[in-house]
DNA sequence: CTCTCGCCTGTTTTT
DNA sequence: CAGGCGAGAG
């Protein structure tokens, strides 16, 4: 394509506001982009069109997504686009832009080139060993408390010296040690956690100002995706890059913004024109996914927060069709509800499962749906939950090959060091770890060298040999093998598969062994297709890569995942379950306005993933911690009545009293039959049946309408009428 | 050193 | 109701 048709194109495919945020030539821009307002295209068709028309080296061009998925597809569309792939360009998500940066130029602070990147669970394991190593097992706070308040720590850029100088009470002081011990260890195993990611790159830039120059001169281009979700380090780090030629384009939504827990800053987008001043500002606000019914009451919903900046979305699409609230007993019926609902739209309007997605709050939810779907024979895909590189069977081949690139790395070689059991225990283990630190070796050295170890029993010195000559072994022929052909040799010198078999009943067995078999032609297919097939390119990939990444939107399954994961997505028709208070908004949410209102606006997403049709269900009891009765979501109650449409539950409902009763002994008196209740959720009704007493008291109510149920009274949901 | 049992705890979302 | 952890026995 030459240059005037592509900006003839440009003219004819896009709104105003949108030609406006792809062809502002320079200088830091700021896109508001609402929900379905095609943000992506705006994306993809600046940077057609920095390269196209104003000559700019793709080299040049640094774009940031919020994950890989986003990343392919945007190489994807710029592909179709211009018939042809941008040479240099980089598309990557903040983690792996750092990763690679710091495989670069790390050396520097002390990491080498092939350090391993710690998820949650490694990062865990490690924190839970610097407590135990500083003596602190019973300390305040529990280890994974701990590791958020790190975590949290490491978004702000807080050092364990900053961190400490700070602490105000025991709880802080503690964290503050095992933050210091935590760094250690990390560095010690040549490995870096994913907040280290950023901070580490950060810390680079800050220090080496001739590294952070060669940077910027190459990214003369900086575009951030989902901006609104990005957290003090990220948003340091996209600062530093940007500041001398101020070409930042940041697209995002503070309606958007649901990653407030894991540090992001919405304050990152809402000051972009402060932090650059003269910023051009476009406000996407043409909505192309949503009838206008769910858009309205999408709407309607976010507006009861407070802190966000006004901005009213609109379409020229259809009204549609009103959404549908599914008022169910419990969990399994709720996930009946659903299906029965799916098929039948299925049938009726031509939909394919595809075309489906159910989402929750929770990925506990999703046992219930998987269930009722599996018992119908409709074919799903979960995205998300227990993530296949999470799995226990899979993490541990991994340390054996993550042992292999980087032997420094102390959490995968504890991870395998007796897996399968070969005899080598907490004793041994410790043993060889207090001689480490006392020859200050690695704990490796220490396995490898533990033949000249006077603490050590001929028995367990064999032991350890044999084990250190496997892993020798491995290392040596790390460098002739193909990644693919070494992770086989691994499972077999190992005898792994047989360890499973071993470990496990049968059925449970087969289908880890599925996955390490799955793990084998996953690395294939990576050293077939990757321009870097090496072992140490595999781990990096699979360590940043999310399950989103390996869903497929194409095949012909519905799909379950949670809101979360939702973002990003469209879908014809939406489910989402378990609109009950509590769950969502969750409980613990519900505490603190901003809370409530990142949860408010996770329920806008939720709503805005629909092009045709939404559907809203809940359960009156649900099965969590134990039996509990529940009431609808107040989100319900935020869509404008004229917008819904509720289905009639018809069943009967039994919700049981509980402890609460007990406070109010008095009012057990009072709950006797024929008595008149009202209660929040389910109106005005009469009890006709009463069981048991204190703790054990139920009452049966017959609701005025339509319901028969018994209620789990929260006394402080129900009042009595009287006779 | 390993295995098993039973107790306790915690139960959100994810790069 | 899980999964993790510690204690105690083999």
């Amino acid at each position: 394509m030459d240059k005037l048709d592509f900006a003839q194109n440009l003219k004819n495919q896009l709104n105003p506001a949108q030609y406006e945020a792809v062809t502002h030539p320079q200088g830091p821009l700021l896109i508001f982009a609402g929900a379905g307002s095609g943000k992506t295209r705006v994306l993809t068709n600046r940077i057609a069109h920095l390269v196209e028309t104003l000559r700019v080296d793709p080299y040049n061009i640094l774009a940031v997504t919020f994950t890989n998925k986003a990343a392919g597809e945007m190489n994807q569309r710029l592909e179709k686009l211009l018939g042809r792939q941008f040479q240099g360009l980089w598309v990557s998500t903040f983690h792996s832009l750092c990763a690679r940066i710091l495989r670069f130029d790390g050396e520097v602070l002390g990491y080498k080139k092939n350090f391993s990147i710690y998820d949650q669970d490694d990062s865990l394991s490690l924190i839970k060993r610097c407590y135990k190593e500083l003596g602190m097992q019973d300390a305040n706070p529990a280890p994974g408390i701990c590791a958020v308040k790190i975590s949290r720590a490491k978004d702000r850029l807080i050092y364990p010296d900053e961190y400490k100088s700070s602490a105000s009470n025991l709880i802080e002081r503690n964290v503050a040690r095992v933050y210091e011990r935590y760094q250690e260890e990390l560095l010690a195993s040549n490995a870096l956690d994913f907040d280290d990611l950023i901070m580490k790159a950060v810390e680079l830039f800050r220090k080496f100002s001739e590294i952070l120059d060669k940077y910027r001169q190459r990214f003369l281009h900086i575009l951030v995706d989902e901006y609104q979700d990005t957290n003090h380090a990220q948003y340091v780090l996209v600062n530093l890059l940007a500041a001398e030629h101020k070409n930042l384009c940041v697209v995002g939504d503070d309606d958007q913004s649901i990653y407030g827990w894991r540090g992001a800053d919405i304050s990152n987008i809402l000051n972009f024109e402060k932090d650059f001043p003269g910023a051009k500002v476009v406000r996407l606000e043409q909505n192309y996914r949503s009838t206008q019914t769910i858009l309205t009451a999408a709407s309607a919903v976010v507006v009861k927060n407070v802190g966000r900046s006004p901005k009213k979305l609109w379409t020229e699409g259809e009204v549609g069709e009103k959404l549908t609230i599914l008022p169910t007993e419990d969990e399994s019926r709720e996930a009946i509800a659903v299906v029965e609902k799916l098929s039948g739209l299925r049938s009726t309007d031509f939909l394919t499962l595809s075309d489906f997605v159910i989402l929750y709050r929770t990925n506990a939810q999703s046992r219930s749906l998987e269930e009722a779907l599996r018992r119908t024979g409709i074919p799903y895909e979960i995205v998300g939950g227990v993530r296949f590189y999470e799995r226990m069977e899979i993490k541990d081949v991994l340390a054996y090959l993550r042992v292999i690139v980087n032997p420094s790395d102390s959490v995968s070689l504890l991870r395998i060091i007796n897996v399968p059991k070969r005899g080598i225990g907490p004793q041994t283990i410790s043993k060889l770890q207090k001689w480490a630190d006392s020859e200050k070796i690695s704990f490796y050295e220490a396995l490898i060298l533990s033949e000249d170890n006077p603490e050590l029993s001929q028995n367990v010195k064999k032991k350890l040999a044999d084990f250190g000559k496997l892993a020798e072994s491995f290392k040596k022929k790390a460098g002739e093998l193909l990644p693919e052909k070494l992770a086989s040799e691994v499972i077999e010198k190992t005898n792994y598969l047989h360890h499973l078999e071993e470990a496990f009943p049968r059925e449970e067995a087969e289908s880890r062994i599925d996955n390490v078999k799955e793990l084998v032609s996953a690395v294939q297919e990576f050293s077939e297709r990757s321009e870097t097939p090496t072992l140490e390119a595999f781990l990096e990939e699979v360590s940043l890569l999310t399950d989103i990444d390996r869903w497929d939107p194409e095949s012909d399954k519905v799909t379950l995942m949670t809101l979360h994961s939702a973002k990003g997505l469209e879908f014809p028709v939406v489910f989402i379950t378990g609109l009950e208070e509590g769950l969502f908004p969750l409980s613990r949410c519900m505490e603190s306005r901003e809370e409530l209102e990142e949860e408010r606006r996770l329920f806008y997403v939720g709503l805005t993933r629909a092009k045709e049709r939404v559907f809203l269900s809940y359960a009156f009891r649900r099965r969590r911690f134990d039996d509990v009765g529940s009431l609808r979501s107040q989100f319900l109650e935020e869509i404008p009545q004229e917008l819904v449409e509720e289905q009639k539950p018809e069943r009967l409902a039994e919700v049981y009293s509980q402890q609460e009763l007990k406070k109010y002994a008095a009012a057990e008196q009072l709950l006797e039959i024929g008595i008149r209740v009202y209660h929040d959720s389910f109106g005005v009704g009469k009890i006709i049946e009463k069981k048991g007493a204190g703790e054990n008291l139920t009452v049966t109510v017959l609701f005025e309408g339509y319901l028969k149920k018994k209620i789990m009274v929260k006394y402080a949901n129900m009042e009595i009428l009287g006779h």
